[in-house]
DNA sequence: ACCCCTGTTCGGCG
DNA sequence: CCGCCGAACAGGGG
């Protein structure tokens, strides 16, 4: 599920957390799910540690930890966080919980695209990690300016809108409704060459969707309006919300993309 | 049983 | 070397 809002949303399941010292944690032997992170080091180094803040940039998460500890992580498709009694007992897709005297933080993911992805002490409680701060402009920041937005459009012209915009380089965390929704308000097929759109147009709702997913969906996961395509492309029959005409949905470089025929034609 | 999938990465190809 | 693209990853749900 997650993209931007989503993430947002379930980052912020875990504040209950912050202040509290973690005493307990489980994390699987999963490979897939600790990548290039041990279980081992995350049980050790997250023990008697108090989470201090919870962060997100586009898809990403950052928790930092007392003494400067800094572990990151990706929802992937299916990730999710939640918290739980402090007797929770994980079921086999929670592959790692948090227990503090109060709650368990769970991350679960059963489809395992997501997971630990950095687990790292720099001993600066305040500053995360370089990494981190050199991850590009989020599209609701002062960096994130027409120009960069030109540069994207420029550099790749003939790439088709919806991969581009599916670029977390450029564009992080837009995914795929995102994106199609961004199309749909710009009204231009998903296939239109970059090289075509505006960027002060692009820029500007993008800065909407975002804004708006993130005060809707990040706040209480409460359904956008139905003037959004989000709310009819997921099914095949979906009308389109503003022409009511049949929306069509295609495999554009493997990933579905939905579009209204008549509001954003072809070429 | 079969097909679908809101993400990322990797290898092949031009 | 770069950009583009499909496949792979993994597993629950329709």
């Amino acid at each position: 599920m997650p993209e931007l809002a989503e993430v947002a949303y379930y980052a912020r399941l875990w504040t209950p957390g912050i202040g509290e010292t973690v005493r307990r944690v489980h994390a699987a032997e999963k490979p897939r799910f600790f990548r290039d992170v041990s279980p081992a080091a995350v049980r050790e180094g997250l023990a008697g540690r108090a989470l201090l803040s919870v962060r997100t940039h586009g898809k990403n998460l950052l928790f930092g930890f007392s003494g400067g500890l800094w572990m990151a992580g990706h929802l992937g498709m299916t990730g999710e966080l939640k918290t739980a009694p402090p007797d929770h007992e994980p079921d086999k897709h929670e592959h790692l919980a948090l227990f503090t005297p109060n709650r368990a933080l769970v991350f679960r993911d059963f489809r395992l695209f997501g997971g630990v992805r950095r687990f790292e002490e720099t001993g600066d409680e305040t500053l995360p990690p370089d990494w981190w701060r050199a991850l590009p402009p989020e599209i609701l920041s002062e960096g994130f300016t027409k120009e960069r937005v030109a540069a994207a459009l420029r550099r790749h012209a003939k790439t088709p809108l919806k991969p581009l915009l599916l670029d977390q380089a450029w564009f992080p965390g837009v995914g795929n409704w995102m994106a199609d929704e961004v199309l749909f308000r710009l009204k231009l097929h998903p296939a239109t060459p970059a090289g075509k759109a505006d960027p002060a147009a692009l820029r500007r709702v993008l800065r909407g969707v975002c804004r708006a997913a993130l005060r809707i969906i990040g706040a209480d996961w409460s359904d956008p309006p139905k003037s959004w395509l989000f709310q009819h492309r997921w099914r095949d029959g979906g009308a389109c919300p503003r022409c009511a005409a049949p929306l069509k949905r295609e495999v554009l470089r493997g990933r579905t993309a939905c579009h209204c025929p008549v509001c954003q034609p072809a070429g």
